[in-house]
Order: C-alpha cells, then sequence, then structure tokens
DNA sequence: AGAGTCAAATGGTTGG
DNA sequence: CCAACCATTTGACTCT
C-alpha cells in the first residue's frame, strides 16, 4: 500500500489504484500551501503517512478530499509529472456481474462474515476486503430497508382494516342509537295513549294514571 | 437536467 | 483500545 508513492493519496478503484506520485523535494515545497490549503485531517494523514504509521483501515488510503484539498492535490500530482489518467477524483467502482453474484450468494448464505471468510472473499472476488466489508453493510442496510418496506406496507393495511372496522362499528352504533331511540319513543307514544284512552269503566270517566 | 442507484466515506457506538 | 457495526452523507454514474 503507496509502496510507490511517498504520500498515499491513492484511491482504490477495483483493484486498480490511482497514486499521485510527487518526490520529497516537491512535497516539502508545497508544505506551507498544504498548510494553508488542507484540513487537519489530511495534514494528520500526511504527517502519519510521513513518520510510516499505518492506518487502522483502509479507508485512509480511499479518503475523500475537499474541492479544494482535491484541487491542491492534483496540482501536486500535475507537478510531479504524474500519469495524467491519475485522478483524485473518486471513481466509481462497478461490480462485474460475477462479483455481484457471488456477493450476493455469500450473503444469503451469511448477511455476516467473519475476517477470514472475508479475507477469502476478497481474494476469490480480486477486491479488497475493505470494499467487501462495505458491500456487506450496504447490503444489510438494503435488506433492512426492505423489510421496513414491506412492515411499513403490512402496518398500513393493518390500519386500513382497523379504519374499516371502525367506521363500520360507528355505522352500528348509530344505528342502535336510532333504534333505541325508535323504541323509546314508541313506549313513549305507547304510554300517553294508555294516559289518554285511560277510561274508568264504572263512570266512563277518562281518568289519568 | 434531475431523480435514482449504489459504492465509498465518515462519525458515532459498542462489545470483546 | 480497537475492530466491526450502523446511520448518514457524498459523489460517480445511469436512466428517463
Amino acid at each position: 500500500m503507496g509502496d510507490n508513492c511517498d504520500l498515499g493519496l491513492g484511491l482504490a478503484i477495483g483493484g486498480c489504484e490511482f497514486k499521485p506520485v510527487f518526490n520529497h523535494d516537491r512535497k516539502q515545497q508545497l508544505t506551507g500551501q498544504l498548510g494553508i490549503l488542507l484540513s487537519p485531517r489530511v495534514k494528520e494523514e500526511f504527517r502519519d503517512r510521513e513518520v510510516g504509521v499505518t492506518f487502522k483501515r483502509e479507508r485512509a488510503d480511499t479518503k475523500t478530499l475537499t474541492m479544494e484539498e482535491s484541487s491542491v492535490a492534483k496540482d501536486l500530482s500535475d507537478s510531479a509529472g504524474d500519469d495524467s489518467s491519475s485522478s483524485l477524483t473518486r471513481k466509481k467502482l462497478r461490480l462485474t456481474k460475477d462479483q455481484s453474484s457471488i456477493l450476493e450468494n455469500s450473503f444469503r448464505m451469511q448477511q455476516i462474515l467473519s475476517s477470514k471468510q472475508k479475507n477469502d472473499l476478497a481474494r476469490q472476488l480480486n477486491l479488497k476486503p475493505r470494499q467487501v466489508e462495505v458491500w456487506f453493510q450496504n447490503r444489510r442496510a438494503r435488506t433492512k430497508l426492505k423489510q421496513q418496506e414491506v412492515d411499513c406496507e403490512s402496518l398500513k393495511r393493518w390500519c386500513e382494516g382497523l379504519t374499516c372496522e371502525n367506521e363500520r362499528l360507528k355505522r352500528e352504533l348509530i344505528e342502535l342509537r336510532s333504534i333505541k331511540a325508535q323504541a323509546i319513543s314508541h313506549n313513549y307514544q305507547n304510554f300517553q295513549a294508555t294516559k289518554i284512552i285511560n277510561i274508568c269503566p264504572s263512570c266512563e270517566k277518562i281518568t289519568s294514571s
């Protein structure tokens, strides 16, 4: 990693690495410029590289630069007479059909890989272990998202069912209330009627109850 | 041109 | 402390 380059600003792209190369003098010459233009994060990386500290993760080799940092780094690489095909813009890795299907098959068997499995798979696919790791992370995220969509859809259906049931119960309640009201009214009318036609059998006078 | 996709980067968290 | 994970963001690329 970074064996052909003083400064490891390489971009790992599907097995090929884009590494801007510039010599020690040029690096010294540009130190001031870097001091002004690079973020602390990148400066730290530069410093670590200088003393030969290896990074915790391969991601340090695929660091994204700000526009400003990129333009400086681009300038550095250009000035070093680096291959013009080298670029610090992140190239999107497109997995081949074979790589994808092997990854998918592995994922179907096991959603989380051990370190050894990851390394083996990376070797088999001619990818970096970190790329395999990232692919599995993204794949798990996609699975989770899909599952959430499914769950959301079934919750929606359940909710719709509950709404229907609620509407039905409301209608039933209105109906029952109306029946009850009718019944009360009917009884009342009967009661009134009995009151009205309550006639004394002896004197034939209408009496109130 | 803008939306969508997806690999990669980043930052925070956690378990060993 | 460190490796691995997850959530989120970024950016290259594709599709419409």
